[in-house]
DNA sequence: ACCTGAACACCGTTCAAGT
DNA sequence: ACCTGAACACCGTTCAAGT
């Protein structure tokens, strides 16, 4: 075919159709001639638009990354709200696409979306009086939060095999294979206890550097 | 050479020499040829030992989850400092073979090691007074925050490069590219405020709910 | 039982060739 | 500029053959 009048291909098309790749049978499945055949076009196609294959996925994972609400930052909305609310949505975001969790878990990096998404909050923080330093940890500290809540779920990691928690090994795991099936809420409950304490917590060191306040 | 009379390998050797591979070279360099290699064999070898090279690495993760201390479950310890003590040790462990992180990260599965830590801290919750639900939430959200926290590192994320964050873009990440010479201490201080506003807020919720006693 | 080399169906990436 | 097929150096895994 060599090249046609029209260009087969765009560098939204193959990210778009990755995610899908992704989304629908994982990471593994995303090779080059996987992709390309997705797209009807031949393996090395692609390295028109993007040097590696890794950078397809930082691309995905940019995109994935630009969902994520940002405007509770904006508006009036004291601290401790707009950090839920975009705790919140951050999850969300990611939830919707568990297989890519390892690669937005790379950082930031050079990926728009990631920085920006860092630096709402930084300012945000600074901003409702928090001093740089704590205001640096605080997106850090929920970075790690959100994303360790949608990388693996907790009770996706059980098995669904009672025979697999031999009470005399593990006394207390009796239920666990019940787990694997209630996993979604069991999950979605353990998140809004975490950021709960977590922004309880925070809001406790917040009255007391600032002198002030009455927390939770 | 074939069979040797004295078995060249064993699984013990596979999953220690793999653990070093990981560790110097990441895991996209755990290949079984590359294995078997710096073993000394040929790479089908290994499969007189395990079934798929996914097994082996579950084995070498199941070896770092067995480093996690549990001891400070059982003495007389409150359940509070147990838990801060326990996620401390927890992530020392998992910080100290990075590249694993994704690994463990799905989940407790079948290793032994990794079912074990889950058994102790639930275990520990209820007979701390938490009710089981809660002490389900505990032990999800506690690893949620631990693995994010280990798996890639926030400050390490960024670009040690100014260009990178043009204030335009990013008015807020000014000092962001000195975020990677002070990796390691931004994170454990990130990593030691998250768990102080964990456990405060948990402290809350558990005196709210027993009635009594006065938090943090 | 435990190792080997050969083989299969894959990879990511490069590159000369085509329009 | 943008696509192609061929090629290179890899993969994970299977299997018959050797002792």
């Amino acid at each position: 075919m060599a090249r046609p009048r029209k260009p087969l291909l765009s560098a939204d098309r193959i990210v778009a159709a990755a995610l899908v790749l992704v989304d629908e049978e994982g990471l593994d499945a995303v090779s080059t001639r996987r992709l390309a055949a997705e797209l009807g076009v031949s393996g090395p196609s692609l390295y028109n638009h993007f040097r590696t294959k890794d950078q397809i996925l930082e691309a995905v994972a940019d995109a994935v990354s630009a969902q994520v609400d940002l405007s509770m930052f904006e508006d009036g909305r004291d601290w401790r709200r707009a950090l839920h609310d975009w705790a919140v949505s951050y999850r969300e975001a990611l939830t919707a696409h568990p297989h890519l969790v390892p690669v937005l878990a790379r950082g930031p990096g050079r990926r728009p979306a990631g920085l920006r998404l860092a630096d709402a909050v930084f300012g945000a923080m600074v901003a409702a009086g928090w001093p740089p330093a704590q205001a640096t940890s605080i997106g850090a500290l929920m970075r790690y939060f959100v994303l360790g809540s949608a990388l693996g779920s907790f009770a996706g990691g059980f098995v669904d095999d009672v025979s697999a928690y031999d009470p005399a090994d593990y006394p207390h795991l009796g239920q666990a294979h019940l787990l694997a099936e209630r996993q979604e809420q069991i999950d979605a409950r353990a998140f809004e206890t975490g950021l709960s304490a977590l922004l309880d917590g925070l809001a406790l060191q917040h009255a007391r550097s600032t002198g002030a306040g009455t927390p939770s």
